[in-house]
DNA sequence: AAGTGGTCTAGACCACTCT
DNA sequence: GAGTGGTCTAGACCACTTA
């Protein structure tokens, strides 16, 4: 067990939970603990890094609902079997997805417009018909094969330019770590549609060939709507993927 | 504020964090809460119900990750605003999913068999090729209409008859409430395919019409594979939608 | 400054599993 | 019976928002 080389800053603003959540995560990760493995028990961990159990619990509860590591009560927490696939559990961008996927992902802007609202995006961001949004349209890339088309319309408040975009490549990267935009969460709608001629050559498949359509709204932290996205991907190219709890 | 009517019952064996959860959920599903209201605040419920805020907030928790609130630091916590839509948070069977959008479920049982398990099905259900298997193909229906179609792989030690799976519907419930199984979650996967011939007769559509296919594999509460199901869906029929947290 | 949610403690007792 | 996870307490202090 090299749980002793675990170590817990209890003077770091980091909280301990999360601390010690990451730490197993890792473990888990880089596989010194290993599928169906026994991890120590909650008392266990609480005595040797003389934290309190609830605080214990709380990275347990959070590793549990990454699906990481299951609980038993009265057997144990065990290292969850692992997965064949990498389904995601939690709202990624396109760029996460792909690098999830051990795939570069990749961008090509189309468009990067202001202009109003068309009923459709209005209604989705709880936005007035007609209000001004940002519209970017890209061509998005994996291991530099065209595999999907992404239509984002971004709430006016939320300025961002087109260079800033392409420097750093990932929209929700950029969001987040410059804009200090906090995604809460999101709906996607993913339905099958067939190739119109326009994205059969975008896209270059045969005209009505299927394709898989996932439709967005992202929420910021007080969950109203941020970005609404219709994305095309080619079928033979994406599926997408997630895990879920019952 | 009629949270006065509400009560806990200390001595019952059902979790306060439970009832108190359930009592607010109630509330916010029968209208008495509205989008955007402000709840108590934690330390207030605690008072008024003589708990512990530790108890308050488990119950919070788990409010937030089935998406009925929000938590802000500093200011409250709110009613989460309505969905247009009604995506899933959760693993559910079609049969939920159906009566989610309002609409009456229904199956017509094509086969039901015991049958080795092919390569493909004893792969996701972690098993040996050829083991034996429960598999079941379904027309899945809502409100009379064919939607889709389910081709469902049970592992063995799963024992179930064709003729209770009719009378109950819902194989999930069948398994839940008579067979003590717990489902823990599992995984989709969602790809666009073109009808095949034999898809496009059973489902009414033109061939090479654009179907939606969504794989699943759902897992015990040991976190082990425990059903497989191919289903293919009418792309004009169907649109799959789920809420993410991020 | 007051109020809110976020983290944490150091215990306690219970329900369940395994031996 | 020993060990495990599940629930719960009665406090404490911190970080953040709002007035």
């Amino acid at each position: 067990m090299t749980f002793s080389a675990l170590k817990i800053d209890k003077d770091s603003p980091v909280p301990m939970y999360h601390q010690l959540k990451e730490a197993i995560k890792e473990q888990i990760l880089n596989g010194d603990l290993k599928p169906n493995e026994k991890i120590p028990s909650e008392n266990m961990l609480a005595e040797t890094y003389s934290i309190s159990k609830m605080t214990v619990r709380q990275a347990m509860s959070r590793l549990v609902s990454e699906g990481l590591i299951n609980r038993e009560q009265g057997r144990g927490t065990f290292v969850a079997p692992k997965h064949l696939k990498h389904p995601l559990r939690r709202m990624a961008s396109f760029t996460e997805d792909m690098r999830s996927r051990n795939l570069e992902p990749g961008s090509k802007i189309l468009k990067f417009e202001r202009i109003p609202a068309p009923k459709e995006v209005a209604e989705a961001l709880s936005i007035e018909h007609g209000e001004e949004v940002t519209r970017i349209k890209r061509l998005r890339l994996a291991n530099d094969r065209t595999v999907g088309l992404h239509d984002t319309y971004l709430r006016k408040d939320i300025q961002i330019s087109q260079e800033s975009l392409e420097s750093t490549g990932s929209l929700y990267k950029l969001l987040e770590s410059k804009k200090g935009v906090q995604f809460k969460g999101g709906e996607d709608s993913i339905e099958a549609i067939q190739a119109t001629e326009q994205l059969s050559e975008i896209l270059k498949v045969p005209a009505n060939t299927a394709l898989l359509q996932v439709t967005r709204i992202a929420k910021d932290s007080r969950g109203e709507p941020l970005e609404y996205v219709v994305a095309v991907y080619r079928a033979d190219l994406y599926r997408y993927t997630i895990q879920l709890n019952r």
